[in-house]
DNA sequence: CTATTTGTTTATCC
DNA sequence: AGGATAAACAAATA
């Protein structure tokens, strides 16, 4: 599930755990999520150490611990944060934590149980140990909602990928850090353009409506999901666009569910006609 | 039982 | 060579 908003709020789950020492890391060494990483490591420097601050970044998560440690999160396809607090009566906290069985990796703070659970463990966690943050974290391209993504910088992009659809070419996190595929739907929606809509088909106007729906989309879903993941209004593709019987909110006309470059895309065939009228 | 899934990387093809 | 596409990853859910 997470894409941008999501991650944001993700990232603010451990947020009580801030300037609070670890005092134990628990994890599975062998859960696919640490393809990247050297447990043995990761643990040896993150314990004793005390969580500093956190950033979001895209989809991914930074998180930085006194000592010159770094540890970054990517949540994949079905990966959550999540936190449990631990009653300061009771001492014996291996049996106020109850972990379940894709909990893969564990902080144990003195009052706060921190966790990073993935059941298809598509996500990834990595370690870096230095003055600066990582260079893949460096790395990362400026976020859409910043003076960075400007419509020139759009429009240099969709002049690259000119062959392949709108919808796939949202989904580049090298151009759109975060978007995924929900937010590329109702991106898609706002601006009135078809999934299918090749690259090159895009200028103009129609530019600009492309550049508007995703600075919008990524405001709105940060002020709503990212900030305390509430319900998305019904105004929103977001609410319809999941089953297979989901109205446009604004033909109210049955919306449609296709594969667009490999992915399930929702559209309104009655709302999104651009760029002709050719396909129903 | 089968089909589907909110993400990314890799291999393969053009 | 660069870019597009399909497969693979893994487990839950319908």
């Amino acid at each position: 599930m997470p894409e941008l908003a999501e991650v944001e709020y993700y990232r603010k789950v451990w947020n009580p755990g801030l300037e609070k020492k670890v005092r134990q890391v628990y994890l599975n060494p062998h859960a696919r999520n640490f393809r990247d990483c050297n447990t043995l490591i990761l643990k040896q420097h993150l314990k004793g150490r005390v969580l500093r601050s956190s950033a979001a970044k895209g989809k991914h998560l930074l998180f930085h611990f006194s000592g010159n440690n770094w540890l970054g999160i990517h949540l994949g396809m079905s990966g959550k944060l999540c936190r449990t607090c631990i009653d300061k009566d009771r001492k014996d906290t291996q049996s106020v934590f109850k972990q379940d069985k894709h909990d893969h990796f564990v902080l144990l703070q003195s009052r706060h149980v921190l966790i990073f659970n993935d059941s298809r463990m598509f996500g990834r966690i990595c370690f870096h140990h230095g003055k600066e943050a990582p260079e893949w974290w460096r790395n990362i391209p400026p976020a859409l909602s910043s003076n960075n993504f400007d419509r020139a910088a759009l429009k240099a992009y969709l002049t690259r990928r000119r062959r392949s659809t709108i919808k796939g070419v949202l989904l580049a996190q090298e151009r759109f850090p975060g978007l995924g595929n929900w937010m590329a739907d109702e991106i898609l929606w706002r601006a009135r353009i078809q999934p299918h809509c090749h690259a090159a088909q895009i200028e103009g106007d129609k530019l600009k409506d492309l550049f508007y729906a995703i600075k919008e989309v990524c405001r709105d879903a940060l002020n709503v999901i990212g900030k305390d993941w509430s319900n998305p209004p019904d105004s929103w593709l977001f609410n319809h666009r999941w089953g297979n019987k989901g109205r446009c909110p604004k033909t109210n006309k049955l919306l449609k569910r296709e594969t667009v470059s490999g992915r399930t895309t929702c559209w309104s065939p009655a709302w999104q006609q651009w760029p002709d009228c050719s396909r129903d």
